[in-house]
DNA sequence: TCGAAAATGTAACGAATTGTAACGCCGGCA
DNA sequence: TGCCGGCGTTACAATTCGTTACATTTTCGA
């Protein structure tokens, strides 16, 4: 998977230079920009998942382009400005934006920030070879499950099937249906009990206790829930 | 739909009046922990939306509790800390924090950034899945009712529609009529007993005295009404 | 007040669904 | 060729949940 893009939106070279070269070293890409209407444009083609935007700028109003983008786009919006009143800070949060730094401002926060606006987006659909949840990591590079504890458990590919579709929609019942035409690809036979012994041999391997698992719910009936909650790398 | 819950764990009584205040005047429902300990316990019942924690605690490395909160509990994270340093906040914010608000704050900036935080994850928080009443959780999204003394009892998929039809209208009468159309989708056959043996297997899990039923309550020749006052987070 | 009919409670049963231990097939590999 | 691990299949155990049967409670007329 490519590394998430970064729009940087303000219009001292300095600042964006700075910004840029702390985002790319921490492995993500940027696009920059100095001019608000610049940067609106180019918002057709890219899909930044997170936008640093400073609030005076030379051509617009730097909360209108906050206000836009929050009603428009999906992306997480993080105000970099010298307005340090908190007034300014209150009125940026109310108008969407996710976060507000306060320049000068240490790259290594601005880092730090934009990776929890990452992890809190939705996660949804693309999915890495990483994954955390409720004290694993499951590794899918590996075919592996660590324990925060450090314990390691190998899981093969089927069960691998089976637990990224689980990660990738955790908290929501997934159907029988559903998992059948998820798996293995396998065209639909007669019927399968073999997703089932999947999820026990996968039960199994996360240590769930039989009577009352606590990560793989069973809707009699109806399919399977993942309680847990996600973090994909 | 009840208002958000926000918990606040800080150690100082004139923080946690402080916050507690300008989230209520805000339209938010808050719960107050000084230590650690308490508020873990605490969260086993409570499915706050957006957890408020300091660092300095008494009993443990808030950043411990910040850890573990953002592993185990959907909720999002905002630390309030005196600890001012770049450093700090780095740490804070990759452990899982999704903000960092340093000490000495305005209160409404802290409203402000709670409310960024609900806007940017209405999925998670989990609204409408966890109730209150006389002394149990019901918890939806587990299928599991806690007790307030510790105890655990898991309810299925069935019990739980009758459940969740009571904790909606509690202390109005509800009848047959009503119940069937709301269960399953049940088609109106001739007759069912069916529902009348979820409710006895519902008062079981509940404790309920079957000659002198505290909380769900027959009404002969009308229907059923839940008498407990419920609270949903 | 008494007794019977109607309504409700619930133990027991059974059909459908799900869990899982055991078996065996298959492909990879030495 | 023989061994071995992955994985589907099978067989049987366990769970869910509606149905049935009978006990209990309520209502109401005689």
């Amino acid at each position: 998977m490519t590394a998430p893009l970064i729009a940087i939106l303000d219009d001292e070279p300095q600042i964006r230079k700075l910004l840029a070269e702390a985002l790319t070293e921490a492995g993500f890409r940027t696009a920059q920009f100095s001019r608000a209407t610049e940067f609106e444009a180019a918002l057709r083609n890219l899909a930044p998942a997170v936008c640093l935007v400073d609030l005076g700028l030379p051509d617009r109003d730097g909360l209108a382009v906050v206000h836009r983008l929050a009603l428009e786009s999906g992306a997480a919006i993080i105000i970099v400005s010298g307005r340090a009143q908190v007034q300014d800070r209150v009125t940026g949060l109310e108008l969407g934006a996710d976060d507000y730094i306060i320049k000068p401002f240490d790259p290594a926060e601005v880092v730090a920030r934009v990776r929890a606006r990452l992890r809190a987006a939705p996660a949804i659909g693309l999915s890495g070879e990483v994954a955390h949840f409720d004290g694993w990591t499951a590794r899918f590079d590996r075919y592996l499950l660590c324990a925060d504890d450090g314990r390691e458990v190998p899981f093969t590919h089927a069960e691998g099937e089976v637990l990224r579709l689980f990660l990738e929609s955790p908290r929501r019942l997934i159907s029988r249906q559903q998992m059948q035409e998820n798996l293995g690809g396998g065209a639909g036979e007669s019927f399968d009990r073999a997703m089932d012994v999947r999820i026990s041999r996968l039960r199994m391997k996360l240590g769930e206790d039989p009577k009352n698992p606590k990560l793989i719910k069973t809707i009699y009936g109806a399919g399977y829930i993942f309680l847990g909650t996600v973090t994909w790398d």
